[in-house]
DNA sequence: TCTCAAATATACCATTTGGTATTTTGTTTC
DNA sequence: GAAACAAAATACCAAATGGTATATTTGAGA
């Protein structure tokens, strides 16, 4: 078979595919081999033949949910024309988010950070550098909105950029853990606030 | 002895005062019992004299933990004149609070909210408390204010009150994360504006 | 179609897990 | 000081844990 992907890398992707989601709502800690081989209808030996560890899956599969999470707010987002709109999605994005579980188990940045942040360090760097790039993408927008006069010009981004995760973020554990889907919607009322504060 | 407490209830709070922050830290799939025979220098036949299990244990150490900074929150709060001043002393709580570590392994809210929400509805509920008895804290404060004429009468409580906790608890996530006190910093700096939002 | 490597399954391992029944120790009370 | 009770330690348990060496199967290329 000259396909796309090699069997290991079809079977990899198969067993992301299928644990991504525990990991995501279980936690690391919280996850067994068991869990894994239950998922996935495969072996401890199949599973540690195209895997190191476990900590090595639950990398993978950190990768794998935030991909994902990216490219849906990505697709999004080029869809929209101003930079206000543009950082408009993802109130937009998260206020569906909650009501539609996606992805299953929550924001995976946040649950990661939260259990990996004094427990393991590789972990905790994946989510370090997801939060940094999710920010480093917003002040972009906001400078480029700046540059092209859609925004004022005595914006601090980082400061917006750090409060809108903080936010997002926030506003998921708080709707989470008391089911409360207006919860959520409030405080993104409050990002949609910040935003209009950029304008000039 | 006729002390003001009893053997068994000493040892229970020894054994909470041990392990609180080993639970804070690692979370309940993360602690074992071994954890807590190591912390306490007791064994599992003595704690398990003074909670069912370990999940009894978790519950209740949740409960010290969530004390504890109640506590040291609301002795600065009773110091404070106006109900203004009394909200920005989360601010400068938290601001200390990430400088200090304290506690260790961070907001007990935040972590046994994000790894209970869909693992143990026990935690889960005691954290859910936890976040509405904070909102219901500052939306009475915000109301308080409101009527003593300090604060504008135009004011969503709960919007600002939940915004308030989100951006808290996310800018902690953030930080801790990213060790990056600064990124907390600057988010308080937002949870001030939005105080500020509310004066006449 | 045969071969051979790659992929998966089997069978096993030591250790750790949460939990308990029983014994020992410590503390009151009479 | 002995009896009665509470508290803690000991010794044990079955099950689950993460992981591995080896056997078996599979499938792709020559």
């Amino acid at each position: 078979m000259n396909n796309e992907l090699s069997k290991s890398e079809r079977t990899r992707r198969f067993i992301l595919e299928k644990t991504a989601d525990i990991f995501n709502t279980k936690g690391y800690a919280g996850t067994s081999l068991a869990d894994l081989t239950e998922a996935t209808g495969l072996t401890k030996g199949s599973i540690y033949g195209n895997f190191a560890n476990k900590e090595d899956v639950a990398l993978a599969a950190f990768d794998h949910n935030l991909s994902v999470v990216i490219q849906a707010v990505q697709e999004r987002m080029q869809q929209a024309p101003t930079y206000y709109q543009k950082l408009f999605v993802y109130s937009q994005f998260y206020y569906d988010s909650i009501r539609t579980s996606f992805p299953v188990g929550g924001c995976p940045i946040l649950n990661t950070a939260i259990e990996a942040d004094d427990t393991n360090s590789l972990l905790k760097n994946r989510a370090a550098k997801a939060i940094l790039s999710w920010k480093k993408n917003i002040v972009d927008l906001i400078k480029a909105g700046v540059a092209s006069g859609e925004f004022r010009t005595d914006v601090d981004p980082d400061q917006t950029a750090l409060s809108i995760i903080a936010l997002i973020e926030g506003g998921i554990m708080i709707a989470r853990v008391t089911n409360s889907l207006t919860s959520l919607d409030k405080v993104l009322k409050t990002v949609e606030m910040l935003l209009v504060q950029l304008k000039v």
